[in-house]
DNA sequence: GTTGGTGCAAAGTGTTTGCACTCTG
DNA sequence: CAGAGTGCAAACACTTTGCACCAAC
């Protein structure tokens, strides 16, 4: 059941949920795989990436797999689901601190931050707004110092 | 050519940009009929949603045209493309000020804010990243007032 | 008249689903 | 040994593209 799949996760700290559905109680090799796979990255990767890296491994697994698993554990809290690109999802093992993330047009470079200062926009907001924040998806897109010289750039 | 592309539009301000490929240097009754429901909206819509209003007024519009002439508007500089859903794109007019949205995941309804504090984080960021930011899409989720009580939220 | 834009249908991409089989618990 | 999970292929939603015709300049 729900408990055992946290065991499977090498990475400590991860929300345990409610599973009213009965869904991911079960432990397979394919589920293991996956999430040992997330959170090797230590950055974010989408559905394809991952079923690459997967399939290096396990040739037998399949991307409906992939896909399926991304969604259990999206929903049992163990990965967040991150929008950096325009197309398609990547996805990240959930980490303790919020973060955000810097996406460089040049090189398509993806860097973490975190500030403080996003905390006292959400008071800001529960309080104007009367809104209750529940989650935040915070993206600056611009170029970083590798790129910044380079041509192409606004 | 394109300086007229911007007497189409009823909502001043919008940058000027460079056309090097030759791309949106007509004025067809299309674009004026999108730009116009566009900047009416006084929201986002999304590409169906807008084909649905175009073709009430010209129902000879297709949707091919729709969604190449958005792309030709966000190249232009004339609306903006957000991201407030999983699965496709929204559009509104560009405004001048940056603002960003709130999405209550109760009703679906989008609050649209601004904060002078993201200023200053992109300040920081500047400074601590070397980054040069060019643009931010910051979408904060949770539940609005009305939705706060019912049931179903987190 | 040129050539950029349109409508249509067909193709493309990322993701989900139906089904028979497999394997965990 | 029941039923959750899998692989496969087909379906899906959203978006893009090829092409012949049309219309803006």
């Amino acid at each position: 059941m729900l408990l055992q799949m946290k065991t499977i996760s090498n990475s400590g700290g991860l929300k345990q949920v409610a599973n009213p559905e009965g869904i991911g109680e079960r432990v397979t090799w394919q589920r293991r795989l996956l999430l040992d796979l997330i959170s090797q990255a230590g950055g974010h990767l989408d559905a394809d990436e991952l079923f690459r890296r997967a399939k290096e491994r396990e040739p037998r697994i399949s991307l409906s797999t992939v896909y399926r698993n991304l969604r259990l554990f999206k929903k049992l809290g163990l990965v967040d689901e991150r929008h950096l690109s325009e197309n398609h999802h990547h996805y990240e093992i959930k980490s303790p601190s919020e973060h955000y993330h810097l996406v460089c047009l040049g090189c398509g470079r993806v860097i973490e931050f975190e500030s403080p200062l996003l905390q006292r926009i959400e008071n800001q907001i529960r309080r104007e707004n009367r809104f209750e924040v529940t989650g935040a998806e915070i993206r600056l897109q611009g170029y970083c110092s590798r790129c910044r010289g380079k041509g192409g750039n606004k």
